[in-house]
DNA sequence: TTTATAGATGCAATGGAAGTGCATTTAGTG
DNA sequence: CACTAAATGCACTTCCATTGCATCTATAAA
């Protein structure tokens, strides 16, 4: 739990009870989530806070949307190394269409894309889709 | 106009009076649309009318859809080989985070990607975002 | 210890977009 | 002309993101 606060407070974020239950399920949890995921986990839990809390945590570099072409924000927790805040390097997203489940292939980097001219790029985002290992029976 | 009916009737889609005015205005359109942009084009037309005409146009090959990272779902005008519905076609897309406007770039191909063992690729959706042409400066 | 205050939380409500059910109209077919 | 299937229009519902404001809480200053 110590590991927990220092995390936050490492990122000038409070410590609350709720938050820290918030970041202690997404790290348990491998896969991305989604607001109403944490929300049905801790059963009455305020949507808004939740939400602000994903917010301040992503405004904080400790986690970071991944948007997988479902139409619902996920959020997974950063690595180490995560430089999500450049807007570049950017590892990909495979989304499961079997269990609808959605995970950083965090080891698989989106490779160099050659743009037209005068188009100037900021910001990478590679959704595959398919069946996960759990899924597709080998 | 003559183009457009042989366009819809070659897909077995009856050319009614709305559904040509709306190929047309995706053909015209450079950029992909989405479904509010149809409805604000054509003032007071019914947004359900719209919803399934291009639920139509989807389902017949016509256009296909962009998920382009917005949170709402664009639509495009189908390539001449267009091969979308194969599900591997893999063109990429750009969105511009100045002019919000979002283009398909037909002659780029998405890399092929490795995958861990035992994920399976059904689909592959790549979004580039950051300056198109008109707003990069050069 | 009390007080001030910034930050966190809870509640209510809004807004945008996707999607559906059903009644009505329209357009082809016999 | 009449029948039938398809297309359209209207009224909803649902889902999710997001905000405003009131209230509570914890930390820092007096």
């Amino acid at each position: 739990m110590d590991k927990l606060e220092k995390t936050l407070e490492s990122r000038t974020v409070r410590p609350t009870a709720m938050r820290l239950l918030v970041l202690k399920f997404l790290l348990q949890k491998k896969v991305a989530v989604s607001l109403t995921n944490i929300e049905e986990y801790f059963d009455n839990s305020e949507r808004t806070t939740l939400y602000r809390t994903l917010k301040t945590f992503e405004e904080n570099g400790i986690v970071h949307q991944i948007d997988d072409g479902t139409g619902t924000i996920k959020y997974a927790v950063c690595e180490e190394n995560c430089n999500c805040e450049l807007e570049q390097d950017l590892h990909l997203h495979f989304y499961c269409n079997n269990c609808d489940e959605t995970v950083c292939l965090t080891e698989y980097k989106i490779p160099h894309i050659n743009l037209p001219e005068g188009y100037l790029a900021e910001n990478v985002n590679l959704v595959i889709k398919g069946l996960c290992e759990k899924c597709s029976g080998h």
